[in-house]
DNA sequence: TTTAAAAATGCAAACGTTTGCGCTAGTTGT
DNA sequence: ACAACTAGCGCAAACGTTTGCATTTTTAAA
């Protein structure tokens, strides 16, 4: 036994990778016995369980995933995709994705888009090559033709989508309730006294986009405002589109008196244009974002924005994965999932 | 033929993964006809290599990197810990680092820390489990002992530390010059005039942390500054320390004129501190932060800081891993790269 | 002591892919 | 016609782990 031991501890030295093999062999007995004994099989004894979880320490043994992902057909990975880094949202969404799904022995593979319909497909290439066990995603703004996602349901490996999905897709979705959210933001601009309120929208081809822009456009109806045109643009909401935007609306021969901004980098864009222009914010001219960035505390003003309870998201996108995975059948209907967002008031169009 | 292609199809229907088998048992060739065809090995005729090609298209053929990563013994995933997740900095290195692999072939799997040593723990098993060829990595602030990081080591697998690395591993890293840099960020603030500059250090057990901070003392005494044990507070560098910190300097008899944070979050808190207490900055007190989070160009005053050229960084840590694979000898010396930092003067330091 | 039952293993094959070496059919040269 | 060579495959085993079923060993009862 001992000869055995130091046979096999010099070997160690040489070849890096301890297989359940080494073990059987240093001990006498088979792979399949050691396979059981490391995962506490009734059939083994006692004895020979303890003998073989002490060596398997002593030899530094590491399962190998990948044999036991081709074995079992099935990886314990999840991939995540989301279209940018550095935002607070979708930091917090992966956040509690994991957490979640770590509690129920899976890890998960990050995946960025950056915004990018190619990055994108190479990602989802990429999971499904590697065997993940499900894809949890939010899509790029780039991506309009949803092909990729269709091969993942196709493939039936579990696809939820969270705050942007797809009319076209018949998957499981969470996301907040964007048009009502636009009634909100809406309601409040109004309640401090604004009449022309413009619009920074994102891509319309965006359901989200599509639906704050639908829930600004009835907000204004229902509060008798008249609505026009030249205060809704389109753009793809970075700080520079916002600059862009709150530029042309300074130059209307009619001035917004607030701007509802889609998304909270375009709102720190439509700020800085603002301020560097003298006009007094909230006084002049208020301004609400949409998302809650961590930035929108930062700034002088803070910025009003909707709060997407990412915690929330994350977590049941997270569950809708779970219960996909208890409950194969291909046949049960798709859930949807509507949280309610929520308006932060700060100092960006807070009543004096 | 067609009789196999329509058994077959049926069959997809059903089974939703099409394997090199199922592709052999349609044209009537052997599984490593149909790899080699896939892999366009020369040894496999041209019609057969266009019809298993045309085949596996049919067949929705997708390959499985568990598979062949056990076969070859290679993954080509490379694990990416970053310690936070919300921070520009470590998101930009992330995207370089991608950038550089995916070109070679390599995917990379993103873990992140949370600053938690257990956590950092919990993301090495799961990648050395997953079998990665190497590992980049940035030490969570909570991690003292490097014991988890040696044993990356031991298996032969790469390791690049960047940013935060651990003077006891005898492993490649990339970082900046924190010594010199204190010593520019010192410079710049006496040139201004400054005498009593205080320092909102990171834990000096962190070695980037207790370079700045060595060089803050050296730049003092190369200008014929006292140094004031009082103006040295160590922190965790949250805005809630940066606050906390600040607050205790205002508090003493002799408030500095200019505050040296070594980290952008801390310098936020500093600043808030500083506005809501009326004192003008930088006229009444100058501030100077580290890293250059987005957020230091957003608030107002914006805020000088050192720029640690991340893309540089992530590019640099890429290549290190590239060479080790290709140069996988043990007995080779490790590689320090240091790059020099810059400092970016914004409001909250500038010479009126 | 013998027999039967229970406990504790081991064998073989699965998972999907690749690759060294062997085999076969066809072609070319003598 | 025969021998040698080459192109184009196929066989079998590797990679690490798990698991159904068979086999062996141990224990208890007659």
């Amino acid at each position: 036994m001992y000869k055995r031991l130091r046979k096999y501890i010099k070997k160690m030295k040489t070849s890096k990778k301890t297989s359940i093999k080494d073990i059987a062999n240093v001990l006498g007995v088979s792979p399949s016995t050691v396979s059981r004994a490391l995962n506490n099989n009734s059939r083994i004894s006692y004895k020979t369980r303890v003998a073989v979880q002490q060596m398997a320490e002593k030899l530094g043994y590491q399962p190998n995933q990948l044999a036991n992902a081709l074995r079992s057909g099935k990886s314990y990975l999840v991939g995540v995709i989301i279209p940018r880094n550095n935002s607070a949202f979708f930091s917090s969404v992966v956040e509690n994705i994991e957490k979640v799904l770590n509690k129920e022995g899976y890890n998960i593979i990050i995946a960025l888009s950056y915004e990018s319909y190619e990055k994108e497909c190479n990602n989802i290439d990429s999971l499904l090559f590697t065997q993940v066990d499900g894809i949890i995603a939010s899509i790029a703004n780039e991506t309009i033709e949803l092909d990729y996602y269709r091969k993942i349901k196709e493939k039936g490996i579990p696809l939820i989508l969270f705050d942007r999905g797809g009319d076209d897709l018949e998957v499981d979705y969470v996301g907040i309730d964007d048009y009502n959210s636009s009634h909100i933001i809406i309601d409040h601009l109004v309640e401090r006294g604004c009449k022309k309120i413009a619009h920074i929208s994102g891509f319309s081809h965006k359901r989200i986009y599509k639906h704050r822009m639908m829930g600004y456009r009835d907000a204004l109806k229902k509060n008798n405002l008249k609505l026009n045109e030249r205060l809704i643009i389109e753009s793809n909401l970075r700080i520079e589109d916002g600059r862009r935007v709150m530029k042309q609306f300074l130059e209307l021969s009619e001035r917004p008196d607030a701007v509802y901004a889609a998304g909270d980098f375009a709102a720190l864009g439509a700020l800085q244009v603002l301020l560097e222009n003298g006009v007094k914010v909230p006084q002049e001219i208020a301004l609400v974002g949409f998302s809650n960035e961590s930035f929108t505390s930062y700034v002088s003003p803070p910025i009003s924005t909707i709060n997407q309870h990412s915690e929330q998201i994350g977590k049941k996108a997270a569950e809708l994965f779970l219960e996909r995975i208890k409950n194969p059948s291909q046949e049960e209907g798709v859930s949807k999932v509507i949280i309610d967002a929520q308006l932060i008031v700060r100092g960006s169009s807070d009543k004096i």
